[in-house]
This record gives structure tokens, sequence and C-alpha cells, in this order.
DNA sequence: AAGTGGTCTAGACCACTAT
DNA sequence: TAGTGGTCTAGACCACTTC
């Protein structure tokens, strides 16, 4: 019964996540470590890091001395930002029913911003994929993703409308770790109104962020533009010491 | 010289960390967790939550079966979003030398939203404390804190151009412990645009938060609105499982 | 094959909360 | 004072990268 991988500290997660959904702690307390390592019967280690992993996520809070208690205001956030990586999931998470329209694949040379962003010489090739993801038939997202030409591989289709880690993932043979993401306040131009199917001035958020491999090396620049009347953003803000 | 408090665990920490700063890693390379612990004295497990942890702020990277190394592009980041906690080191962390003006503090009747987020009664009380930080003479951030009135102790004179956190842990004997947060793109009103000294219908970004304390009972409803080309958040989004 | 980070164990003691 | 989470140790073995 008891496998690794996943590891058994992402089963307890897990198994621990599911209950709480389920609302099987009565006034919201979850049981003492040393009382999960036993009944699991793995060492408070394991379940130590896991609950670590669900109060990072906001499921649950910890109070040194007095217990370890489901969180039911974190519970309610749907996609925290720092751990969205498919706008379809995104929206599927919010109830709608996603479709994503690839709308240009092309390779261009790099304007400035996109080879600082990456680490190449301004005019280097890079593969450039403009996305639009909708609810229905209301635009929702819009995304543009632009990846060095020299990662490709030689297949001969690809399927532009993967979700982008997934794309680097099967046709550049690297796999995106992070993303260093700015967060920018826009009013969309005639052109992005249009495609997102507001009026033109209208105020929305927008990431550009660059992913980076494993081996921490620039993959991916990206930009994004949401819909603000109906997509917003959450997070856990937690505090450090000092 | 190797006390408790702060851990050992943030001891190892800062100290990876300076010598981080100080460039004292060649090739960004940082000896491996058993060098490190035999080095400094401990269990190879304080190293390996020391790195984890900076690992998590973006100052270093680790790649399984080839080692732990310097995060150039993680290291740049000033202020992560993740952990703002005083828009008065924020300030500072941009190189600007911060001030902070008082704009109003008086008891209210709490409205809906307020009351919502607080789990208050609509028309309950709460401190409305408006803030406004400048750097040298701009306006740059401009804030609205709410705390129930009930939480106030009966301290005669608050200073209350302490940060909110602080604020909290003299007057309220609370510790505010984390945020949710809803990131909001804004166009400013004439109210705030003048405020801010920026035109009218100048776009900005507005965090719309909720702060709970040790017992994860919310504390504070803060609303905070920037001017975007004088302060740009980053973050780092990584993967999840899944 | 050697070296590195990743997972897991069993156990000790500390710090804090509740009663 | 009893019970809980927080820190730390010493050691084992696994998964992966590099040579």
């Amino acid at each position: 019964m008891i496998t690794r991988n996943p590891s058994l500290t992402d089963q307890v997660k897990a198994h621990v996540k599911e209950q709480i959904l389920n609302d099987e702690f009565v006034g919201g307390r979850i049981p003492p470590e040393a009382t999960l390592a036993e009944e699991l019967g793995v060492s408070r280690t394991t379940i130590r890091d896991a609950l670590g992993k669900l109060e990072h996520e906001g499921a649950i809070y910890r109070k040194q001395g007095a217990g370890t208690f489901v969180n039911e205001a974190g519970l309610q956030i749907k996609s925290r930002l720092e751990e969205i990586w498919s706008y379809q999931q995104v929206l599927e998470d919010h109830g709608y029913t996603p479709s994503v329209k690839v709308l240009s694949d092309e390779i261009k040379p790099a304007n400035r911003e996109t080879a600082e962003a990456l680490g190449l010489g301004e005019g280097d090739e890079v593969l450039v994929i403009e996305k639009l993801f909708l609810e229905d038939s209301t635009p929702v997202v819009l995304t543009r993703n632009r990846i060095p030409a020299g990662l490709l591989d030689s297949s001969a289709a690809r399927r532009d409308d993967l979700p982008i880690y997934e794309y680097l993932d099967e046709y550049c043979d690297k796999r995106l770790t992070y993303y260093l993401s700015e967060i920018v306040p826009v009013a969309f131009d005639a052109d992005q109104a249009k495609r997102l199917g507001v009026k033109k001035g209208t105020v929305g958020l927008s990431f550009v962020e660059v992913g980076y491999d494993a081996d921490n090396e620039p993959v991916v620049h990206a930009t994004s533009y949401f819909r603000d009347d109906l997509l917003r953003f959450r997070m856990i803000r937690r505090r450090t010491n000092q």
C-alpha cells in the first residue's frame, strides 16, 4: 500500500487535504503530529513536512503549543498567484469552460527587451506564440510567449495550444521550474482591447515574466494580459523574520 | 558563539547569505551540504533547512545530483511581493528616502465590505487610518487600514505612523501573521490622483487585503494604492506538483 | 563509479499554550 | 503540569548528475 513516488510526504499531504475538504476534523482541529505519525505509520518528520506544505498553501495554520487547525479563509482561495501555471486550469477553477485560440506563431528576431530577458543578442531568432484564452466565447487572457529558436527540436508539427511549460518540455526538452514575474497594471491599447473584447483604455492586469529551467537558464519571456472583470488574483503574504 | 534564538537554521542562513553577497563562492557554487554541516558544526538537517529558505527566497537554486548554486537573477529582486510588510522599508530598498504622513485617523462605523472582511456587524466601529508614503516630497503609496475598535487597548496616545503590524502589536496585542491579498489594477479617481500627485485616470496597482493574527482571526482590512511609475512589484512563481 | 541533493527514520529536548 | 508544535541530531538509503 505504501509506496514511494509520490513521496510519503505528498501522500500524507493529499490524505490530510482530502480529510479537510471532507470536513472530517471536528472543530477544525487536526490531530497532533505524533498521533498522525502513529496512525499513518510514518515518522513525525514526514508528517511535519506534509503539514508544512499545507500550511504554506493556506489550507491549515499551526500554533505552537496549541495545535494545528483548518484555515477556512485560506481554503477559499481558488488560484494562488504564486503557483499558477496553466490559464486553462485557472479558468476551470473559476468555474468556466475554457478554450484556447492560437493567434499567431512565428519565428522573428528578438527585440531588445526579449533579447535582454533571455540573454540573447538583439536580432537572434525567437519563436513568438500569441494565444487567447476564452471562457465560452468571452476572451479573458491574452498571452505572448517568446522562446529562443535555438532551443527548439526538429519536430515537424508542434501543438502551439499546449500550456507553455508542456510545450517547453515536449519540444525543447527543458523543464520550466519557476518564473520571475513583474506585476504591471495597464490600460489596454486598441489592439489588446479588441482581442480581449473590451473598450480601449479599459484597465487590466499584466504579468511580464521570465521563466527559468532546472539549470537556471532563461527559457521563455512571457507577457500576459488579464481582464480584471473576469479574473482576480489572490495570494498569501506571509511575515518573514524581519 | 553558537547560541539559540535566532535559531541555528537562521544563523546558518544569514551566514551563507552573507557569503553569497560577498561573492565568496567561486563559480557561484555553494559547498555540498555535508561539507557545510561539518564546517559549521551542525547537522545536515539544519543546513538543509537554511538552504531551503534561501532557495525559497530566490537567493540560490539546487539541482539534485549536481549541487547548490547562487541564483544571480533571483538576487536582483529587491522587494518580493510575498513578503512585504513595511512600505517605508520597501521605499528604502528602492533607494528612496521615505517618509510617512498620516492623513486621517478616526473611529467610524464599518461599511459593508469592511464588516464582512473583519467578521463584524455592519455599523460596528472600526478605527480607520489613512497614510501617505512619500520619497522626498513625491507621494508613492496611499493606504487605508481599518481595525476593529474593540481590539484597541486604552493607550492615551497612539503613534499612527507606525507600520500597521507594529501598531497592532503595540496597541492591540495582536501579532499579524499573514495577509490574504487580492491584486487589483485601478484607474485613480480624482481624490486618489490628487493625493498621489498624478492625473486623474492614471493607472496604478492596488491591494485589497485582510490581515490575520496567530489565532487566524481577521484583525485588519487594508487597501493600498501604488504609483506604478515609481514602484514595481516582483515575485517568484514556482511550479507545484502537477 | 563517485558525488550530490532528496527522502525518511527514531529520538531528544525546547518553547509555548492551555487548564 | 500536560500536551502541543518547533528545533536539532545522527544516520540510512535513494535518485540523479557528472565524469
